[in-house]
DNA sequence: TCAATTCTTGACCACATGGTCAGCTTTATC
DNA sequence: GATAAAGCTGACCATGTGGTCAAGAATTGA
């Protein structure tokens, strides 16, 4: 009935927003732990606290509904995941990345598993984007660690597989988090955990991979602050 | 030894074997793809080329047939993590497990997604063994690389994140083939592409964490090779 | 005020789900 | 060859699924 919540509430759609908010984050949720196939409209409208009729007013059906959570966790991707050029400092672009995956996973850990879950059925709904905008992104970076190597500014490892690395090492934490979890003996993973992981993984890419500082004009011999030989 | 094709076949119990394997392998696969709900005994069935009622008649229940799929893959598991001792050389032992690791995802692909559907689910199913087993596991083999660590065979950096990085770099290459290669444009990862992998995440790793190897009659020359096995 | 629009929802539908069962056929054993 | 055991499976069931719809309730705009 009437949901008098804020009965001041006036901006046009109000309602409709509050609504499909609830919608996609409960399904968000729902879709995450148990796939397209697992997942079910009732439980999803439960979960959002509306009548299962309301949830397919608002979103016209799963497979819509679905593929817009997808859209929406590829725009947060696409917010954070900014180019970057030959002439930026290496480590503080592994640094920033590798810190800034972390920071999505924590952010968003369902939608982290949601897309997780549609590559592990084989990304029925995801092959074009991998094959188009994310395969464009991964080549243009791996071009920039390339020329890195080039200039000596690190090892001359292949740079997508580099790239592979950083992804899953990161991802891990939102995607595994029950494993993580549980073998930790935690119940969550709080900031000071998250920035503990997030220090390792970027020492160990740094060091492992030899990423340098490029030397600057003015800067005095050797600054190797991380990494140590 | 004995395959199922000729009618002649009598091992007590052949008939049952073969078709339990092909029901498992089958299921396997389903179970991957969609999860434990999303998936249906109906195309199980079909996939393994048999009737509903003969899946159930094997295998009881959904249920039975998923938790034994799930200690089969942990089984295998338990086949390859052997333990190690303080005495080992690092470097041997992390390279050992690095390529075990990828080649039990290369195996068996489908069990490896199995394994992360279920995590990814809550790991309703699991949580003992996440809790249990696996967890003692990571503790035993994280006091091991403290020593190392303590011995000056590696850096002092968190054993428990170092085996998650390790983990989740090579799950990697099972869990989401489907994105390798949508990236990489392939259509296969063949075993030359798969040798490239782990040497590179050996090396990232050994180099990464300043893993040596213990002070021997004779220490060869300097540069990082990659250990086989 | 009053009509147009948006929202809400229970009843309903065709179909798929996991699971049971009874009766059949095949295989194993003596 | 007889009997027991194992294997097989279509018909069937209760329940759950995604989705439709119509009719009413609430909100909006003039």
């Amino acid at each position: 009935m009437a949901k008098a919540d804020f009965p001041r509430e006036q901006e046009a759609g109000a309602i409709r927003r509050r609504n499909e908010q609830a919608i996609l984050q409960a399904a968000e949720g729902v879709f995450a732990r148990h796939g397209y196939r697992g997942a079910s409209l009732q439980e999803i409208a439960h979960q959002a606290g509306l009548p299962k009729s309301n949830v397919l007013y608002y979103m016209g059906s799963k497979r819509k509904l679905y593929v817009r959570l997808l859209e929406r966790m590829m725009t947060r991707w696409n917010a954070i995941l900014d180019s970057i050029s030959p002439e930026d400092d290496p480590v503080e672009v592994i640094s920033a990345f590798i810190r800034a995956k972390i920071q999505l996973s924590r952010s968003h850990p369902a939608g982290s598993r949601l897309f997780a879950s549609e590559i592990l059925g084989g990304a029925p709904f995801l092959q074009d984007y991998l094959q188009g905008e994310l395969r464009e992104w991964v080549e243009n970076r791996a071009a920039v660690l390339r020329q890195w190597a080039a200039r000596g500014l690190m090892d001359p490892v292949d740079p997508v597989w580099l790239i592979f690395l950083i992804w899953s090492s990161t991802q891990h934490y939102a995607d595994f988090e029950t494993q993580v979890l549980g073998i930790t003996g935690r119940t969550t993973l709080d900031d000071e955990d998250l920035e503990e992981i997030t220090q390792f993984l970027i020492r160990v890419v740094i060091k492992g991979c030899g990423i340098k500082r490029p030397a600057a004009v003015e800067t005095p011999p050797d600054t190797l602050q991380t990494a140590e030989r």
